[in-house]
DNA sequence: AATGAATGAGTGTTCATTCAT
DNA sequence: CATGAATGAACACTCATTCAT
């Protein structure tokens, strides 16, 4: 008698993240997610509950590490600190994971993503308690920090999937602080 | 392209963007657009080679006009009242078509949206480009415009998209406009 | 433009019953009816929800036609004449219709064939009423017409399920009517 | 035939045929029955080659009580009390067991059923034997007893399966050998 | 013997696309 | 040009059966 194998729903994840970073959702097969797992495509079944379902879990296994990473991260004392931390880590994770990056679009997902969106959310507003912090303290000067919270996502994302091919995390939230810190006003303006 | 009926064309084309802004790709039924914009379902083929054509076309006609217009715009002589038009402008628009923004999303689209990636990626080397124009006027400093320019858009669309519901265009790009002029440095910082 | 078309829909009831017939539900392949029918199996779905509201349909039409015949004949005056003409429908049509008929066996069908249990039902009961005529006449004896309307369809149809091949309608009903006049008590008895 | 815990064999064909009777087969899950018998889905197999095999083995053992004692009381001397005896067992017995009573149903079962149809024309057949010993010794009269012999199991199955609830076996069989003795001809008549 | 996780052939159903009218 | 009935390839999902433990 086997046990329900942690190991290859892991298996599936893993193929599942493959191939829906490559070509939309109405495009991926389970017949073929599940040959690259190695398994018969029953099997997807005992592990998820649907196409739909395995695609959020996906989601899911992916943002909650990076949120819950942030959310320490944020921890740090000094609101700049603070902030430098959470976009290094985005810079760093978002780099090593595009693929699950580029599924993190904000788009029109198969129902049932809302808990992905809230993650989404959360991690704007994390950002946004920093710059509050910051605020408070007279060390940052923002009028609408929950504003801010929703860039900082959104700029890291942009440079990577927008930006040149291999660019390095330390470089991209170097700048991304760059702006953040002092913004674009040169000597002449 | 001259058409039949272009008045047609473009009520398919209405029909479209609400049902595939409302839902992914692969959930809206092409029964439904011809529903909706109250033509059979063969017209669509008359007017359409296809399901993907037709939703590329639709990216393309929101994006064009997007594009064209903030073309016009970056020609401004002044390098941050070039940027501030255009981040004007996109505000303005995203707001006024939050349902074409939100199929604006990098995500994975069905094949063949290459040139909507190419739109994408023009519109921030325009950004970019007036952004250069500033670092040599004096005027800007930014050692990676490229990256800023991809930032602009996204911004705008993180307001957009994850913002408080009933954000003002004004509001949101003058925020926009003073993060980029000088950030966040408070007096004590 | 074609127009749903009732030849169409007839002819796919045709090959399902001749199908349903032959096999038991499960075993039964919508390719092979729509083959039958020379359709394609899309097609089965414009004229039916599902396979078992295909199921469902044939056998309605079926005992439609069965019980709102038997309702006319009941209607003539002298309840032996009435019954005895019910008798002769019910053998006529279950001979000509022995596929029909075998799926009119009470069984456990996909859900939803309550409507043909009523019919059914009814049957049995148009029997009773004409008994209860004839008790009421005098001409008939019985202290429970409900359950020996029930008795009628059921032995006309064990008599084509389970009797001799090649019955004929005439020596079944005259058989059957036998028994129900006078039953078997022999002049010993 | 001995198995390995007989008990464990009685168990799941107990399981069978509670969902067997409520569900067409195609719509009984084989987990299940399983389920419900306490063992594990693959114990099945240990004990029934088939999900076909195990149908089968439902329907068989429950008529084999049925047909075996049939033809015990069949041995009864005098026609008249035979065929009550008869008459009487198959009522008491049907509506003790109503839902094995429905699996009887003639209709198209899974392929393998042959053994079934044979008890079932069997049990008819020793009917017909009654009855021919009856005509023979004149207490009985009858120009096809082989139809004769069919109709009794229909007719008690009628009443069972359409008549009213709770119904009792002493009065179906008393009305059914009423009917088969004098038939309904009333004075009148 | 007993189990239940794993399998994958099989099938109902969908829906983009075609084409007769 | 316009239509919507017809099509059938494609695919998610099921479930009887197997087999490692």
């Amino acid at each position: 008698m086997q046990r329900p194998d942690e190991a290859k729903r892991l298996a599936i994840l893993d193929a599942a993240e493959v191939h829906f970073a490559k070509r939309p959702f109405h495009e991926v097969r389970l017949d073929d997610i599940a040959a690259a797992a190695k398994v018969g495509k029953g099997t997807l079944y005992i592990y998820f509950q649907s196409k739909d379902h395995l695609y959020v879990e996906l989601l899911q296994r992916g943002f909650n590490d990076l949120v819950d990473r942030a959310v320490e991260v944020a921890k740090t004392k000094d609101a700049w600190a603070a902030l430098e931390a959470i976009v290094q880590h985005l810079a760093k994770w978002s780099l090593k994971n595009p693929e699950l990056f580029e599924l993190m679009r904000s788009g029109v997902h198969p129902s049932g993503t809302t808990s992905f969106r809230r993650r989404r959310r959360e991690l704007g507003e994390i950002i946004a308690e920093v710059i509050e912090r910051g605020v408070k303290a007279g060390t940052m000067r923002d009028d609408s920090p929950k504003l801010t919270g929703q860039y900082v996502p959104a700029m890291i994302r942009a440079a990577v999937v927008w930006g040149p091919r291999g660019g390095k995390p330390g470089e991209v939230s170097k700048h991304v602080m760059n702006l953040l810190r002092s913004g674009m006003k040169g000597r002449k303006a």
